[in-house]
DNA sequence: CATGGTTTGTACTGATCGGTAAAGTCTGTA
DNA sequence: TACAGACTTTACCGATCAGTACAAACCATG
């Protein structure tokens, strides 16, 4: 009756693409079990927690992600201006050029806010911060580096939330182009 | 057993404030019933479509809100530069400096957005168009306007979430220094 | 082939969801 | 005072929710 194929790691992926699609609320265990075509068994086995454990799982997933890829080599890289340049590549990766959603800034604006507030918070104080190391490295004041990174990732996630409102992805690639000038 | 006091005007305001607080489908109609102190009843007397209804209400009033302080002064005022910083004020007045969210962004994020899809649309349009006249009339060239008022209200959208994330309404009164400054 | 822990399918629980139905009470008008 | 329509209360509907229980099936060991 049972096949072990599936980790608990390879489900996790699939996790964020529901949340991002339906958010908290609206992904049901329902849609969760269609989506990764496992049983209630099975994720409860593997998500002990439920829906929570899975969003935090998710949430880590997510932040693990961007430590590596952008965070720490904008802090520790000795070509600064290569890492900014390098993260906003990515960035535009990762957002599939603002076709997809950012998950942490989504359940930012939701009524989940409270159950996440930690890793939510955590995600976009390191991403201010690493900016701003980056930014003084390249030469700016370090008020300064703090004020443009602040600027930049809300920047960012205002122009995930126009791109997705217009239904227009061209808005989330201007942001990006205009950013990305604006720090290099 | 019934007394006319409530006028179905006079719960718009509330329903758009528990649609902030909970989000769409977080608002339940438990919730409505207990914020608003209308029965089941009453609410389906005043909104026979149920909740979308409600939402769509909601979401008309803010549009004439924002057309008449917001989009009308920006298109049609004779002294450009004071209705952009009025809009600044406004903005700022309106989403409590930051403490208060932006109904229609969070349904762009949530997975509601298909179902409001045009009237989401139809806000950020409408407020690109409005202040890209505005900047034009200062002196712009039209296509400067456009992308310079896009910036602009992706970055009030996006100091939004950064407030909420990081939980510190400052971020987004910076946010809007900044924006004052570019703008004029 | 046997055994035992791991993984899975299914049926179930109680709670809550959005929405409906109908009977009741109020108020303006004449 | 009588009536009509506006408004409200309450009980209820089927559907769906997150989560639980448990037996069946798997697979790596012996």
């Amino acid at each position: 009756m049972a096949k072990t194929i599936t980790e608990r790691a390879d489900i996790i992926p699939v996790l964020a693409e529901i949340f991002r699609e339906y958010g908290f609320e609206g992904a049901s265990l329902a849609v969760i079990g269609d989506k990764t075509g496992l049983g209630r068994g099975s994720l409860y086995h593997f998500f002990p927690g439920g829906k929570e454990e899975m969003a935090t799982a998710v949430l880590h997933h997510i932040d693990t992600w961007f430590e590596d890829r952008i965070y720490r080599p904008l802090r520790e890289s000795d070509d600064p201006a290569a890492a900014i340049g390098a993260m906003c590549r990515a960035v535009s990766d990762y957002f599939h050029s603002g076709c997809r959603i950012c998950v942490v800034g989504a359940f930012a604006l939701d009524n989940v806010r409270d159950r996440f507030a930690g890793a939510i918070l955590d995600y976009f104080a390191k991403w201010r911060h690493a900016l701003a190391i980056g930014l003084q490295k390249t030469g700016h004041a370090p008020d300064q580096a703090i004020d443009l990174a602040e600027e930049t990732v809300a920047n960012i996630q205002g122009a995930l939330v126009l791109a997705r409102a217009l239904d227009d992805p061209a808005v989330f690639e201007r942001a990006m182009q205009r950013i990305e000038k604006r720090l290099l």
